[in-house]
DNA sequence: TTGAAAGCGCTAACAA
DNA sequence: TTGTTAGCGCTTTCAA
């Protein structure tokens, strides 16, 4: 079953015009004259001719599309990047195509090498947990392949990266439970060599020493799947309230951990924040809803979306090589809500 | 700024042989001596050398991709989709495009319009709020362009169709409601002329005669929008609540009304159900973490995206024009939770 | 078993 | 102002 559209060759024979003239025609040519031009543009209109994409790609050796790879798309932090992609690549004309690693660095791979093989102009990327190594992107960026790192970025390629201040939001959170009378506060953590998980980790581990207070490793609990499955989170929950001396808070670090670790809570009958505080970072519109009402880290998401591809199209639509790569930083606000309140006993 | 990958050119060159040749090599063809594939597939292999996926789409004038016009990203019913709809097509070889309609006519036609020339081999589409003129799809249905509807679907078109089984999930989540001894339900409805709304409208009324209640269209409040804007969902609830004889419970017939529902609620401080009772429509995963945690209807919506795809590459593939479309009903799930529990008084 | 050449739909350099 | 032609990277028919 096909589709068969209106082509040039169609309006030329139709219309006794050399195929090239029509194509000026209609590309509005400063050598086709206006009766011409209109005649080509009435007709055209009225067949409804669209230029093939495809055969257009093809000769310009451009797609005017961008990829994105994200880790997944049912959370709501990266819809919202996406919406923000959206916004811009809109406007400029490119469509995007988007593509999820679920977190496997296998589908990552399989990602990037589809997008890359000419079928977009350049990629926007946030690395799975998975990702450790990062050949498969190195090998674009020296190939010249415009690639714009968010939120999970790579250290070792040097080209545009865009993330939030993630130490800043650890360190916030992580003293505002603090300075609410928390004691023993636990961190929920991604997978560990994640840049946002250092970060954050390095925010928390500050926070707490700038207080005077100890870190414990045995409170810091890593997620080697971001929480994107439940039972990791179920686990490490269960670990740290086996401790002897359990914590009384956490600071979860990623949107999926949050509300997992609200899960947990509900499944455990814990009450927060009176048996454990909460803050984490999220971007779900709903934790204000929650009973009680989330305490959290809230991304400007859309923002990070629309100044990464900004960032892409300059590079791709860029006369010359960039040598001068820009490294944006944004500030995460912190909500402050009830499940860091904690009650006076 | 440009990437210069491989081509078959170059391979040839580098061996000394013809670029048909290499083609064939690369495709495994019988005309070709072993020794000669296995040193130009060693070759490729080396250069890491892949097709130009833009030249073979013009050659074979197809695109092994399909495209996805959705409202919302950021909508769990929707993404849970996309989950459904790319397990499938990655598995059979076909790339996803994804666009966002956000119930807007305008970028409806516009996706429309960039997917169907050429850029996909068909589409997967659920029509926006505001569409009420099927001219844009009639037009490429009637071209041959393959397009399969899933939950908004388009009566007036022959086509693959598939959607929840709207009727009953309205009239059991009604029947549910009056059961729990609630006396005016109104329902918080989408869209007045899409086919869920109508589905849902008469499963609604239906459950209400067949208990002996009378419909009162008082209690009928559509939203435009389909609660993606709070403000409308807000005008329709003060409305509501305005009457001579206030609701004492609500059905809400969308993911999106049913959260602004709760936001509503929790805004003016009605209490959720001792106030109003509540069942609506969600996919999202946290409606049970709520308080009270809400009892909804929810719609299979990753199986949706399968089937819906499954048709699809069915369609893309067939060898003659498909005469015989199916009409797929999937049953939704009644959860019965808090929000509709009325408490006796 | 391999090569030459045409053609997919389009644009643009060169001719007229 | 309009037409002719080459070529983007690939596959495939026809010829050798």
């Amino acid at each position: 079953m096909k589709y068969e559209a209106a082509k040039l060759k169609d309006i030329s024979k139709a219309l006794g015009l050399s195929v090239s003239t029509i194509s000026r025609a209609l590309h509005d040519s400063h050598e086709i004259s206006e009766a011409t031009k209109k005649m080509v543009r009435d007709y055209a209109e009225s067949i409804n001719y669209r230029p093939n994409p495809i055969a257009v790609s093809l000769r310009e050796k451009r797609t005017r599309s961008i990829g994105v790879i994200i880790a997944e798309i049912a959370n709501s932090f990266f819809s919202q990047i996406i919406n923000g992609i959206e916004s811009v690549a809109f406007i400029k004309g490119y469509n995007v195509i988007i593509t999820q690693s679920l977190e496997s660095y296998e589908r990552e791979l399989n990602n990037i090498n589809f997008l890359a093989s000419h079928s977009v102009d350049g990629c926007l990327i946030t690395v799975s947990t998975e990702t450790s190594n990062y050949d498969h992107i190195t090998k674009l960026y020296k190939n010249g392949f415009p690639v714009v790192f968010f939120d999970r970025v790579v250290e070792e390629i040097k080209t545009h990266k865009i993330s939030i201040d993630n130490f800043k939001g650890a360190y916030d959170a992580t003293t505002e439970l603090i300075k609410c009378g928390f004691k023993r506060i636990a961190m929920l953590a991604n997978a560990e060599h994640l840049s946002i998980t250092q970060e954050r980790l390095a925010g928390y581990k500050k926070a707490l020493t700038d207080a005077g207070c100890a870190v414990d490793n045995s409170l810091i609990k890593y997620c080697r799947h971001g929480g994107m499955i439940y039972e990791e989170v179920e686990q490490s929950m269960n670990e740290a309230m086996q401790l002897s001396n359990t914590p009384d808070a956490f600071f979860a670090a990623s949107d999926k951990l949050t509300t997992n670790f609200v899960r947990y809570c509900t499944a455990k009958k814990i009450k927060i924040p009176d048996e454990l505080g909460l803050i984490g970072f999220s971007n779900l519109d709903l934790t204000d809803l929650l009973v009680p009402s989330l305490s959290v880290i809230r991304q400007p998401a859309f923002e990070m979306g629309r100044i990464a591809t900004e960032l892409l199209i300059k590079t791709i639509e860029a006369r010359r090589p960039i040598v001068d790569f820009e490294r944006k930083i944004l500030q995460p606000e912190l909500l402050i809500r009830e499940s860091s309140k904690k009650r006076k006993k």
